[in-house]
DNA sequence: ATGGTTGCCGAGCAA
């Protein structure tokens, strides 16, 4: 089973992109964010075409998360627990029946800049909610995964420039060991258990030509229980998609699962 | 230091 993440700025803007990322890379699952639409706008057609169920958790204008699978999706549910007072899309579930069964979850972290200030608290409480979570999902001791963008920079190797973002968001001492944090509840980031060294992106600045330079940052994460993470065959990140024609400014990234 | 780009949608905000 390949599953994805891959975050497409915006469904509209990617009605060529996307259908030629599925058709030619063709995933199981792709867990899709920033999706910037309404539910009832979507335009289903461009996944279920293709042979894929679609199961969307949109918002007007920003955010929103998608999951489409060419599994059968159950019990799909939407919105990070924790906080009913959090209307922001950016959390999706649901359990893909495969040869196994795999729980997924597509996630959006928030950005979190400019620090201080009320978007960086936000992140670190959305941070610690998902902590809850990804700490209740474990207990099932099944396969997860929690795949999406995760605005973390894990660590200075996998960003081009480590200087440029010390005071960013993405990249901050706080963020940094927040993002630990879930990870040493068990789980296994499934890129650095398969790929070491400086060089992997997954996003590139539409400005000043940074995909051309390489000027990138490593940023979307599928993090993988122990039951997922026994399950492990290959990883990797479709970094010519940034080359297309009206790409996104993430690529996505993806794993194979025995499942 | 500023501006550089893109997407939402039709003015700025978010990234």
């Amino acid at each position: 089973m390949k599953i994805a993440t891959f975050n497409i700025n915006g469904i509209k803007a990617r009605h060529k992109a996307l259908p030629a990322w599925l058709e030619e890379q063709s995933p199981d699952v792709a867990l899709l964010q920033e999706i910037k639409s309404v539910d009832e706008a979507f335009p289903r057609d461009l996944i279920e075409d293709l042979g894929y169920n679609l199961e969307t958790h949109g918002q007007k204008g920003f955010n929103g998360v998608a999951i489409a699978s060419k599994y059968p999706l159950e019990d799909v549910t939407r919105g990070l627990p924790g906080d009913p007072e959090d209307v922001q899309a950016r959390w999706i579930e649901a359990t893909v029946v495969g040869a196994r069964v795999v729980r997924v979850a597509g996630l959006y972290l928030p950005n979190g800049n400019p620090v201080p200030g009320p978007k960086y608290d936000y992140k670190l409480a959305w941070m610690k909610r998902m902590k809850a979570r990804a700490a209740e999902l474990l207990r099932t001791e099944e396969p997860i995964v929690l795949g999406g963008d995760y605005n973390v920079i894990p660590q200075p190797e996998d960003c081009a420039r480590p200087a440029a973002w010390e005071k960013d968001a993405l990249f901050l001492p706080q963020t940094r060991a927040a993002f630990r944090e879930i990870l040493n509840l068990g789980y296994t980031e499934a890129f650095r258990a398969r790929v070491s060294g400086p060089g992997h992106y997954s996003f590139w600045d539409y400005q000043a030509g940074a995909y051309q330079r390489n000027d990138g940052i490593r940023i979307d994460h599928l993090l993988l229980s122990p039951q997922a993470a026994d399950l492990l065959r290959d990883v990797g990140i479709d970094k010519d998609e940034r080359a297309r024609d009206k790409p996104s400014d993430h690529v996505p990234v993806w794993i194979e699962l025995d499942a």
